[in-house]
DNA sequence: CGAGGGTTTGAAGTGCATCAAATAGTGTGG
DNA sequence: CCACACTATTTGATGCACTTCAAACCCTCG
């Protein structure tokens, strides 16, 4: 388990600001769990003791109110990690966590990282740039939301789906189901739907189940970001 | 001047992780500026050299579209911070800030706050922690913007002011005029006319220009936060 | 007093949600 | 390989919340 576990840790980025020292220590103390689809990794609030990275399968991360409405605050995948900001708040999750799909995640102690970051300045800083980044995304998020209608918010979700890709046509694979998509965008099936159809009319695209291919790019660019500030196109954030 | 500074600053608790050295740069090359109401502090993107402390009036941050429809990200007063975050944006602003008041602003440069946190793992965690309250706070923006209707953000909003006071009946004051509230709260300000007049119905509270007097903030929490997740009532970060 | 912004009110329109039901797609056991 | 069960997706009909446009009102301040 353990090689299994230095092999998981050292493609991702966050990780090679460690000491050896500590690494050796999560290592020892790392887990690997396997969540089947609807599985609840931890509620909202909990006592918060470990942080968490995806090795496969997707985690939706979301809040919900006493009558079961959802927030939706992120639906995660391979290599992505959550909970990790537990150590600011508490020691308390802000979130649920479950499994979308049968899924495995790699468990890690939160004290390590958090006496880890109160030492180590350079994971500090690159703690604080992806927490900049994750609020540039939330940002935009909530003005996404304010500004843009329903066939404008799936463009844009469309549109980070094909970062990199420089080609005029590109086809995409939505990543989860439309239902979760839809979750995700703050919106209905049903909306979804309708809204996909109305792309369809104001865009050249096909949609064939999950499959979507999108004749010109910059088309979609130009329907969507009508309603984004500055940045063209949708900018690219993780 | 300089003392002005020293005397501004340290009554922020974000200064008191500064190493002494380091402030005395700081104060020396501070600055106070005055805007006078609609003055442009910088615009979306711009190169970010300076970051900001609120002295008097408000000061709006937020991002807007080509057609000019703005997303407000947020409205400070006195002592609040702002820009500060620049430096892990590739030194640009990532909104647009305008005094909506007659303001006196202090600007700090922000090469000296990047060289000090780079330095100084107390004074990370301290922008860590408040980085991470902000998070928060824009996932309640979120949620509330999902999951609540008109005259419960305006609740929100209240609660939010009557921060403290453990009376039952309390009376507050708006802390700038309905149609920046309105824009705050993301909807127009006939909604807000609108939705504070069903809020009246609702629950017992007289509104008299912007001061505004609730019978019992009790019958308020319970009408609004039923839209909340799991946090009652709603939860006073700052 | 009169100008101009802030605020409210009215009337009409739009977008999304909701409820209901049909259809397509997927996986199961026989 | 088919029939069934179950889920995901689509479609239709209707309702509600908020927006938009227009106009009145109110308040403040020169």
């Amino acid at each position: 388990m353990n090689s299994a576990t230095t092999e998981s840790i050292k493609n991702i980025n966050f990780f090679n600001f460690f000491s050896q020292e500590t690494l050796k220590k999560i290592e020892q103390r790392a887990s690997i769990t396997h969540h089947p689809k609807g599985n609840l990794l931890f509620v909202n609030e909990d006592q918060a003791d470990h942080f968490y990275i995806v090795k496969s399968g997707w985690i939706k991360l979301y809040r919900e109110t006493i009558d079961g409405t959802q927030s939706i605050i992120d639906i995660l995948t391979t290599n992505q990690l959550f909970g990790e900001t537990s150590i600011f708040q508490d020691d308390t999750y802000p979130y649920t966590a479950e499994a979308t799909e049968d899924s495995v995640v790699l468990s890690l102690p939160l004290d390590l990282l958090k006496s880890e970051i109160e030492h180590n300045t350079k994971l500090a800083m690159t703690m604080m740039s992806s927490m900049a980044r994750y609020r540039k995304q939330q940002d935009q998020e909530i003005e996404n939301r304010t500004l843009k209608n329903a066939p404008q918010r799936i463009g844009c979700f469309l549109l980070r789906l094909t970062e990199q890709q420089e080609n005029k046509t590109v086809s995409i694979r939505l990543p989860y189901d439309k239902t979760l998509v839809a979750s995700r965008l703050g919106m209905q099936p049903e909306t979804f739907s309708r809204a996909l159809n109305k792309l369809k009319q104001e865009i050249q695209m096909t949609v064939q189940g999950r499959d979507i291919i999108i004749n010109d790019v910059q088309e979609l660019v130009h329907y969507t970001c009508t309603a984004c500030s500055s940045e063209y196109p949708c900018n690219d954030l993780h």
